[in-house]
DNA sequence: ACGGCATTTTGTAGCGCTACAATTTTTGCG
DNA sequence: CGCAAAAATTGTAGCGCTACAAAATGCCGT
């Protein structure tokens, strides 16, 4: 067994053809659509194929065929682990029809994810997903279905749009407080596009029950930290507050935090709501009511307009919002219980 | 502005040249080495390029060069984020070189890993980084230099192998709570190698001082429900616990939970480390003491190490380790203090 | 102005594969 | 058994780029 042996050129099709004593075309055959050739030749060459340790060279399939059978996955932050479920959801719908993922590497930096985009159409992706935050030049001439999920706004209306509807999360969480019989409500107020659809939804739904929803923390971000300091910002300026709902779950981790740095108990004295339904939350020791973005269903959705307008180029794009899930779990309660 | 036109063919070298009225080749070199060329001409092909908006494809370069210019990088499991210091370590040295890094997709099933390192090598990466349970079959006949990352067993001698100090790392966890003057000392067990080297450290110091460690969860897994029974396990079982050594940070969040069950306090009563320096360890809220991989410096000596066999077939494998850190917190103190 | 040398530019020949038309072999059936 | 149609196989051309040798241009001193 010869580990790394650079010496030796590695196989082409041609090496394949002369083992298996047939054309280098019947071999793509059998490569493209083994069905088309007879048993013998087939298994003829399939054997030459594994007894010269064969692969084919992508670059070439790619370049001969102006096909790659590959999407390419623009990520903002590997740490945001909501792209996992994206990305499962995806692959159970591509995998079925032979494509694979590509994910970009998004380097730290200014142009980032231009970058990663650039980088993944020079590979010549068949289609193209931007889990980021999109603009307009970057979507602008990339030449391929491109579709962009979770994130909602300044989507030009050329490109797909499918993501999470964070309004209407928002809402739920809003319903379940108002369900429990909390009026003195509290949000943290994460930043970016996302939280400004949740805290949107969320003060939409008190309006509606006559609540107006105590806000902190609206200019800051998204960190644990960040939650930390709102929640502190809420809890000393609004000791009556019974509830808070937190942009993500990890804000929360921070308002649990700052709630019992002050000597208060979870759901007794504060029901507290998350976002992401993160392992976090799934977390037996934090017992996170959360709501669940059901990001596997986005990455299904996304498959699936990506293959319709990879297959037929006259589909245009759409636009599509999946609907969040409540999970309810041990940090909510009726107020004062 | 024109979003996903497939209609118009993407332009070539060719068209750059006859728009800048200049040859192919030269449009070829301004591309690889632009100091050699005239600044007039440069400037003229420059213009052309991004007039046209011109991409090069990468699949022709890599055919016609036989270089790729990138390392790809099979994962085991996306939601281990100790990947994530990996990378931003490989990135630091590569991008440098102008390197790109290439991350696999590790479908769920049988042979991903295997699956995942065939579809980088099918792109021709220069370079290969498995950072997951290697299998001898996976490593022979790669045809490029391929680094074992962070897995320390079953490495066959010709690959490189750059892996964290588990071992020293137990130590460190058994030095700290040595220190403090903890003698009834448990030890949630993960599974897998890292697991067991992370074991064997902690046992070794511990004998070392006549200590013997209470093990729980030996064949148990490493998730955060393993902690927690483990830890039931051993608290139920040994009542007169001062310390506990989580094999992982999960595992520790777990402990917690059944530590929280029993209505014992941290560190009070027990005191508690995890391994992996997480941001779940980081966490203002859990303030955990844990020791740190510090995957990070891996990350760059796999890239040292890759680029030293890449750029000279004549360098030789090499087995590293690194030391890690432990980072004091919250979680641990003085038995009954 | 001109050889001689360094610098800049260009033509030619593939890299490994696929598409597709052309060719050969097999099959069905009168 | 012969012949048309179907199935299987092959040859040819080219995908977009780079390597490298060959050609063209610029620059120097005398």
């Amino acid at each position: 067994m010869t580990l790394n042996s650079p010496k030796t050129r590695r196989p082409t099709i041609y090496d394949v053809a002369k083992q298996a004593g047939v054309s280098p075309s019947l071999v793509s055959l059998v490569l493209q659509n083994p069905a088309r050739v007879s048993d013998k030749r087939r298994e003829a060459v399939q054997t030459a194929i594994s007894d010269l340790g064969y692969r084919p060279s992508r670059a070439a399939t790619t370049l001969a065929s102006s096909r790659t059978k590959s999407i390419g996955l623009v990520i903002d932050d590997y740490r945001n682990l909501w792209f996992v479920d994206l990305l499962r959801g995806m692959e159970a719908v591509l995998t079925d029809h032979g494509y694979q993922v590509m994910l970009a590497d998004s380097r730290p930096g200014e142009n980032r994810i231009r970058e990663a985009a650039d980088g993944l159409l020079a590979m010549h992706v068949d289609g193209l997903v931007i889990a980021a935050e999109p603009s307009a030049s970057m979507l602008a001439g990339t030449g391929v279905p491109t579709v962009v999920a979770g994130w909602r706004d300044g989507v030009p209306a050329g490109a797909d749009l499918i993501t999470n509807d964070d309004d209407g999360g928002g809402g739920m969480a809003a319903s379940h407080l108002l369900g429990l019989g909390h009026t003195r409500i509290g949000h943290l107020s994460g930043s970016g596009g996302a939280a400004a659809h949740r805290r949107a939804g969320f003060r939409g739904r008190l309006q509606e029950s006559g609540v107006e929803p105590l806000i902190g923390g609206e200019a800051g971000g998204t960190s644990e930290e960040d939650g930390y300091n709102s929640a502190c910002w809420l809890l000393d300026h609004h000791p009556d507050i019974t509830a808070i709902f937190a942009a993500n779950d990890t804000m929360a981790l921070g308002a649990l935090g700052a709630i019992k740095a002050r000597g208060l108990a979870v759901p007794a004295d504060i029901s507290l709501i998350g976002y992401d339904n993160s392992t976090l939350a799934k977390s037996r020791y934090l017992e996170l009511t959360s709501v669940d973005n059901r990001s596997d269903l986005v990455g299904v959705d996304v498959a699936k307009a990506l293959l319709a307008r990879i297959q037929d180029s006259a589909v245009g794009p759409q636009r599509k919002l999946i609907e969040p899930a409540l999970i309810v779990r041990g940090t909510t309660a009726r107020p004062g219980f």
